[in-house]
DNA sequence: AAAAGGCTCAACCGCAGGAGC
DNA sequence: CGCTCCTGCGGTTGAGCCTTT
């Protein structure tokens, strides 16, 4: 992703940034919705006084801003239930995420392309429909817990296996952190609290943090 | 140990639809 | 009625990480 500035690429106003969120922006948004609440994304980004445009300002906070989001993986129950629902309804992540409870539609998108299209393709005779998915009890919906992506997702992206089992339906939704160099450190310390400030900066070199950090701090600000 | 290729996912883009004027 | 602005959605991109050779 692009670590620059990014203070003139595409944009005709050099004032917009681009990219990822700095630990600064993130802090700045949350405390703006949490005074002021959600909505108007334009004219929130000016008030706030982020250099971001509205949009971008709506999809960092619904995709992880937001307190309710759930981050970790995909669990197999949510996994049957998104294979049913886009044999339902086809590319229509919005609505299919609504039934997900804290999942947004992007990761639900990003895991059907990465995980699900891609067995399917692999296993199916050559035209075969996705919005035909088939339904759980198939044969291709069972045997895809066996893929070697799906238990890569299922046990973290780390080498070990300690990650799945704190990630996976973490009570408390999880300690997470937007980048994957954190989401590394958290594999270190499994017992990451979820709730307080942590002993250690859970920033890093790159200035990316630990989103239960931040909502502390933002409980902190007692705003 | 290093290089190459594959995979993941955060963030951007373009478009469509709705609301307000 | 038409225009502009805003929001939401789905598709796409590309940097960074992981795995394989």
């Amino acid at each position: 992703m692009d670590k620059k500035p990014c203070s003139n690429n595409n944009s005709l106003d050099p004032e917009v940034r681009k990219g990822p969120w700095t630990m600064e922006e993130d802090l700045i948004l949350i405390n703006y919705i949490a005074n002021h609440g959600e909505g108007v994304w334009n004219s929130l980004a000016k008030a706030a006084g982020l250099k971001r445009t509205g949009k971008s300002c709506r999809l960092r906070w619904l995709n992880y801003l937001r307190p309710d989001v759930r981050r970790g993986n995909i669990t197999p129950e949510e996994h049957l239930l998104i294979m049913e629902l886009h044999a339902k309804w086809g590319n229509r992540w919005s609505k299919i995420a609504k039934h997900l409870p804290g999942r947004t539609d992007n990761e639900i998108k990003n895991f059907w392309r990465t995980r699900i299209q891609k067995h399917i393709k692999q296993s199916d005779p050559p035209g075969f429909p996705l919005q035909h998915a088939p339904p759980s009890h198939d044969p291709h919906h069972v045997s895809i817990h066996d893929h070697p992506h799906y238990q890569r997702a299922t046990t973290g992206t780390s080498s070990s296996g300690h990650f799945s089992s704190c990630m996976v339906d973490h009570p408390m939704q999880d300690a997470y952190s937007p980048h994957p160099s954190f989401q590394q450190s958290l594999v270190m310390d499994p017992g990451f609290p979820s709730v307080g400030i942590p002993s250690v900066e859970p920033t890093n070199e790159s200035g990316y943090w630990n989103m239960e950090y931040l909502w502390s701090m933002q409980l902190l600000n007692g705003d």
